[in-house]
DNA sequence: GTCTATACCCTGATAGAC
DNA sequence: GTCTATCAGGGTATAGAC
């Protein structure tokens, strides 16, 4: 089902009670499964997932708490929807950053910065995404994980093609890997738009730190350069 | 409150129902405040704050949900407690370890070795103390928060001592310092003690990485080295 | 300090009309 | 597809005996 859908809601922009009708009515609707997907995205990511209740969300999109049960089964198949969603999309996101150059490192500088960008960017669902896996059904955390070993596959592919080519020196790609990755993630946690840096330009500063990460280093120079 | 009993329980080893008594029977305790911690630590780091019941704590400690709040007025204080010493004990630890070096290069090395290797050996505290602050009431928040602060600030300053002596090449010490406190909270969240790499381990990974990312490289060589 | 019993509220989810 | 009304269950916290 996720497939399906998938993406629908991926790439909106922030805008929470968006409600072109005025009123908070029915709205001429036909999206409330979506509108309903975007509040509990802010919900679970503002407060948690436990925390939030399926009135919290339903009042967001002027709806019934009962009215939720028509578009999702439960409260969890919406986190769920959510989870599988989000890590799809960063999966498809990393692919594609991939794809765009050709040398690994050009490779790697492209996805950690794009991978960075996006979780300051959607920072709610990359929240949601992370920080909510415990409180999913067994089956979407094993689908869950399934991508996020793809996404991990990705980025060690390029350290360990760096280390080949030897413009890179990384002892423990599998180690790097997952450490690259945790610094983007953690993003999520900490990153507020109303801070002083853009996500792009996170993104930027963190494809630099990752490059500093991995290079081979040049041999020590005839010493007494710097003073 | 949590200036006095700081650190009680701070550096005890995981050892989750431990009783010796034999029965669930009172142990002839007089210590159920802090097993009543060390259960609330587990609790809320497998599975939140909000998911975890009063009961759920009490049990595992062999007693009633009633007999909690004899010694905490509520679950959320029992958080703020949890959240407030595991602050301290954090700042304390990096400004203890800042204090075993002389140069800031060495001194990153040493905050950031034990600053991840704490968030790995005592990953379920650096998870609550994380990733529960939004559950803390205004005033406890406000507390942890300063405490971030001087964290920040113990890391940032040896970036900035670090560009000025020109050992390190930090263009946003702001923004690194905060990368690099983000890269080392986050083991918290992945971390598993039955995976291959000790806190130790990654400790000193981290250490080197973040020795990387701030280095000032040296001028590129002559040209013509590695093949 | 701990127990049993329980008050009281809120939550996720359902029933049935429209 | 949405509403109103409501149920059944479980949550935090308290009362009062021991």
């Amino acid at each position: 089902m996720a497939t399906r859908s998938a993406m629908s809601w991926t790439d909106d922009g922030d805008e929470p009670n968006d409600d072109p009708g005025g009123e908070a009515a029915p709205t001429r609707s036909g999206d409330s499964s979506r509108r309903l997907i975007e509040a509990a995205i802010e919900a679970f990511a503002d407060r948690g997932f436990h925390a939030t209740t399926t009135r919290d969300i339903a009042t967001r999109v002027g709806l019934s708490p009962a009215a939720l049960y028509v578009h999702f089964p439960s409260k969890q198949a919406l986190l769920a929807e959510i989870s599988v969603v989000g890590h799809e999309a960063a999966l498809d996101l990393v692919e594609r950053s991939a794809a765009t150059q050709t040398g690994s490192v050009d490779r790697l500088r492209a996805v950690i910065r794009d991978f960075t960008a996006w979780h300051a960017e959607r920072y709610r669902v990359a929240r949601v995404v992370h920080h909510e896996i415990a409180a999913l059904a067994d089956t979407d955390q094993s689908r869950v994980l399934d991508v996020r070993r793809k996404i991990e596959g990705v980025v060690e592919a390029q350290l360990s093609a760096g280390n080949a080519s030897g413009e890179m020196d990384v002892p423990d790609t599998r180690a790097v890997a997952r450490a690259l990755l945790s610094l983007s993630v953690d993003v999520a946690r900490w990153y507020d738009p109303r801070g002083s840096r853009t996500a792009a330009q996170i993104g930027d500063l963190y494809a630099d730190l990752a490059t500093r990460m991995v290079s081979a280093r040049p041999p020590a120079p005839p010493e007494g350069e710097r003073t």
